[in-house]
DNA sequence: ATTAATGCAAAATCTTTGCACTTTC
DNA sequence: GAAAGTGCAAAGATTTTGCATTAAT
């Protein structure tokens, strides 16, 4: 964890496609260099003008959105308010605070689906989402 | 399933603590008259309207609320855009086809969870919800 | 030089709200 | 006639888009 060289970034960016600009650099930066992180755009947004970075929330979007799409993120649907944003994209399930609005990570192995049902005809199951609404 | 006596309706209205209107009657009549149903506000909105029921959007709004705060209806959320309403509110699993858009009930024997992790200190779980992408 | 990215403001969605009017009890 | 419900339009919130400017290759 913690500062890993720039050129790890770059080339983060680069392998996805995406030109290393200042804005994607300083946003990779918060999200892939100090752990899995749940974000929104707005608190990613805060998160970025707090740390003096200038830019602006249509770029915010633009960029969770890019990453989304080339597998650097990964969009979880937990509240119909927002979208939240996982840097975790590994298989695994989430704990959802009705209280709090806040997500956090459960391990692949600690849930075990040991039955699932067949897709309906003609279509496959792209993904297998197991929320545990708390509070 | 089909036509039950109106006084049914009524009295399933008032026992959620709601008065019958004429608009809570219709929306009720389309919801719970013909075996589970999944809507959105705005399917159900089109569904009354092509009734010739005379409504508002505000109205729908307002009594998918008003069902599912009294239990009558249970609250999908799959999708970022738009909130799912379903009549099943027995404890169950969905499908969401991502082409389509659309929700299938799974009954609930047919996903088996072996294994379920506490639920984080202080707290408890409320839901489970398992989502099966498909398309 | 080309091409892509940014930022702003405006627009698009979905949903809620304020308030006058109407209906139910 | 009190209390609750309705409808409209306006407002909120989140997200997307159009377009001129700027930055990256």
């Amino acid at each position: 964890m913690g500062q890993r060289a720039l050129s790890h970034i770059i080339e983060k960016l680069r392998r996805a496609g995406m030109r290393p600009t200042s804005q994607r650099l300083a946003l990779a930066k918060i999200l892939f260099d100090n752990g899995h992180r749940h974000v929104t755009a707005e608190t990613l947004y805060a998160e970025a003008r707090d740390s003096l970075i200038p830019i602006s929330l249509a770029t915010v979007y633009n960029s969770l959105n890019q990453f989304t799409q080339s597998g650097l993120l990964r969009e979880i649907i937990v509240d119909p308010q927002r979208c939240y944003f996982d840097t975790n994209t590994a298989d695994h399930h989430h704990f959802f605070c009705e209280k709090t609005n806040t997500l956090e990570d459960i391990a692949v192995d600690d849930v075990i689906l040991s039955k699932l049902p067949d897709a309906p005809e003609g279509k496959s199951i792209t993904r297998v989402d197991v929320i545990l609404r708390v509070s």
